[in-house]
DNA sequence: TCAAATGTTCGATGATAATCGAAATATAAA
DNA sequence: TTTATATTTCGATTATCATCGAACATTTGA
């Protein structure tokens, strides 16, 4: 089994978090980690393919902005809240807001349509 | 003279902010602009040719991080400090207070190396 | 052992971005 | 009016990214 590659807190580089929050569906999978706690990738409701999301999830992981937890054939995705505001103190808690804050929070996609 | 387009306090999205902030030079730009006040482009002391300067100038602008203001042959750079803490609380002091903290502050550059 | 469920990796594609130097533009100054 | 200053625009290059579907890998469950 594959070990997935998390930086330390210590490397963890504000221009590459800044990266990874700067995409809308990006976003989007953060608030609902927030919203509802450590994820799967099937329960994102996100309008994309799931290699797409699979990217996504990279993204944010070699960022440093989640933790990806390996159960059964599972990836369970959290956020690392504690190094990030050890880190960055203040910028997650005011991306979340401004996010919740927006008009259209996330990009949303009927049930009929999702097909992966 | 050009109209230069700066987007309405309304109409600035987070994600295109996330994204003008995310890159190493641009971040230096904003931090030189809140330590020193307003700035002209030939004031910055940044690594690159002076037309990727002005790249980077036109991204902060679009995405609503900085005001441009024609004075002469100069354009004086500020930040949109209000305007982004009206729309983004929090974010852009979370951000600048990340930037100063990082070990490599601002992306040196030998003054004898710079020939533009 | 076989099949289903869940993700990842691969290869391709189209879009966007960072960069440069050279040329163009606009203003001020001589 | 000519020249210098400050910056933008242009064209080209190179790199990165978001996206997809197909193939692959891993683990669980029948």
């Amino acid at each position: 089994m594959k070990i997935l590659f998390h930086p330390d807190r210590k490397d963890i580089q504000l221009a590459s978090v800044l990266y990874a929050l700067s995409d809308p569906i990006r976003l989007s999978i953060i608030s609902d980690i927030q919203h509802n706690g450590e994820q799967a990738c099937n329960g994102f409701n996100v309008p994309v393919a799931k290699s797409t999301l699979s990217h996504h999830a990279r993204t944010l992981r070699e960022a440093g902005v989640i933790h990806t937890r390996v159960q059964g054939t599972q990836r369970m995705l959290s956020l690392r809240t504690e190094d990030l505001n050890a880190r960055f103190p203040g910028l997650l808690d005011s991306v979340l807001r401004a996010y919740e804050a927006a008009e259209q929070p996330v990009p949303v996609m009927k049930a009929e349509e999702s097909s992966n």
